[in-house]
DNA sequence: GTAGCTATCCAAAACGTTTTGGAAAACGCC
DNA sequence: GGCGTTTTCCAAAACGTTTTGGATAGCTAC
């Protein structure tokens, strides 16, 4: 050991490699996309990926993909070569191959949502409840007086956004609301879109217009906030202000102003509990030993391999 | 070939590695401190280089660490071990000891950032030239008419606030300008002390008061404009407005309320230097051929192996 | 047809570890 | 001291590629 330290000796790791027939290396493969919502949050997700990763000593590696085509090609050639042990999936799409892909490849893979399939168990999977995060957030605002909610969303393409939208109809429904259908807007984007949505909720009439607006994102929040203030409005919790609230807690989110209620994503709990699930996947792969139990606070046990993580309310001034 | 596609064969990357001595993989050390206002920097980062590796074909591992001994020992083992051909070294400190430790070790790397050491053409680097970017800053605000600059800064214990304060007082230079100490706020980091700082701007005599504030990040920028908000200010560049600038270009700085005129790191170009100057390195390294050129629009070569990169004025209406 | 050269082919070596398995050593017991 | 068992030791095999180099085949020119 003295001689090797001195020599500055470390085993090769390709030889290791190769030998046990193990990398100690995982790889991340989100999206990539251009859909640049969803990127702002995995961006967010790969630093705290990284620092876990050193708990259980394997290497990241992150994988891009300008397409479709492109990332399936990828996550094959990185499967099938061996280059790593597992892979951890970000950014699923409704309809996402991927999860067929490394299903047939069969790799140990752990997912970061769900795809349509609602309550698919086939797949080891770690997922935030969107809906119980709307749920919440809509409970709360029922408690604060609010009967006229009305929620604002990015295209129903994506399963985050179905899921956080059941979350606001099954609240509705436990509060004893009525859904108003002209207090939904969907499928919005672009600034513009907002704007467009939130005027024609205040061009209601009179005791029809909403006392709170719920975005599924904060970067609607934010816009919404932008477009009730061009129209004159205030946005908070007092009297005659429109509350706003958001979903993500995104850097920005406090700095808003005013700073914006919202529902934070439980960022450091759900890298924790993506990178568990993989390692007992991948360990029960190799020796079908005694499988450690995960638990954290907050996560909800959906199946044996797929959990729920509850998010938590920031309540700021913007409701 | 058609069989091989057949039976899903890849050939083992490990095998690869070890015969060919080769693991056409990079590794991406920043520097994962809890600095929260440079790490959303370079969190952009990550999945720029993760697009941009696959033009040559190469791997992306990012490697975390809890601490500066953390990070070392990291850093060596990678480099050790032969799991990589080459390291990007990102969030670099005024005394970093990784270029020491990448030097001695003799593993191609390039340097994200300048370490104190001004000129230093001792180890290949590409940067931002923060000081170009304030320069032209304070040049515009001097164009509309500014006169009373003032300038807000971070501690001055990383290179680049260093290197856009120096900017600042070449620009003064430039302008004619004196500069005034009192104008000058540095070591600036929570929201209080950017809001004393600004307060005591405001106590200065009638006159002497600035009206143009460069802010040396875009998180102190929004914290000034909070600031001058607060005390009943207005921000922008008419008559009676205190114009506010930033650097950085992060996502929120279009989203504030005025849209924050700021100095937009140029990321892709960074990203692409970055990689072509690796993979030079890398390849100057086995076989002492011809090097390719490496050009873009807006760099600079500061030396053999030395870029700096043009930052690119953003014109918003806070200033 | 043959000498001299180049192109093709393929079995064997090499890459640097870990695993394997047989031999030697150590141990425990009567 | 001898037998059976366990432990230690170490040379050789294995991991799955790419490289090597000697042999064979294919050309060209006389």
């Amino acid at each position: 050991m003295a001689i090797a330290e001195e020599l500055n000796y470390y085993p090769s790791a390709a030889a290791r490699n190769l030998q046990r027939r193990k990398t100690n290396t995982i790889a991340f493969a989100p999206w990539m996309g251009d859909h640049s919502s969803s990127r702002s949050f995995f961006k967010e997700i790969v630093g705290v990926l990284a620092l876990g990763c050193l708990k259980y000593d394997l290497s990241l590696l992150v994988t891009g993909a300008n397409s479709a085509e492109e990332i399936n090609e990828n996550l094959r050639e990185v499967a099938g070569s061996g280059r790593v042990d597992g892979i951890i999936v970000a950014d699923i799409k409704p309809d996402d191959a991927r999860v067929a892909l490394l299903l047939e490849i069969g790799i140990p893979f752990v997912v970061f949502g769900r795809t349509l399939d609602y309550t698919s168990l086939s797949y080891p999977l770690v997922d935030v409840d969107g809906a119980a995060g709307i749920r919440a957030m809509v409970q709360y605002l029922y408690n604060k007086g609010h009967r006229r909610i009305a929620y604002i969303s990015s295209p129903f393409n994506t399963t985050y956004a179905l899921h956080r939208y059941h979350g606001y109809q099954e609240s509705l429904v436990n509060c004893g609301l009525e859904e108003d259908a002209r207090l939904v807007a969907a499928g919005l984007e672009e600034p513009e879109n907002v704007r467009a949505a939130i005027n024609r909720l205040f061009e209601l009439p009179e005791g029809e217009q909403p006392s709170a607006i719920v975005a599924a994102s904060d970067s609607l929040a934010l816009n919404t906030i932008y477009s009730l203030q061009e129209r004159g409005l205030m946005v908070g919790q007092g009297l005659g202000q429109v509350a706003v609230t958001g979903f993500d807690d995104l850097p920005f989110a406090a700095f808003l102003r005013p700073p914006l209620t919202t529902v934070r994503q439980p960022i450091e709990a759900t890298c924790a509990a993506l990178l568990d699930l993989l390692v007992l996947v991948m360990r029960q792969e190799q020796e079908d030993g005694t499988l450690p139990e995960i638990s954290q606070p907050g996560l909800v046990k959906l199946g044996e391999k797929q959990f729920l993580l509850e998010p938590e309310l920031v309540l700021r001034e913007s409701a």
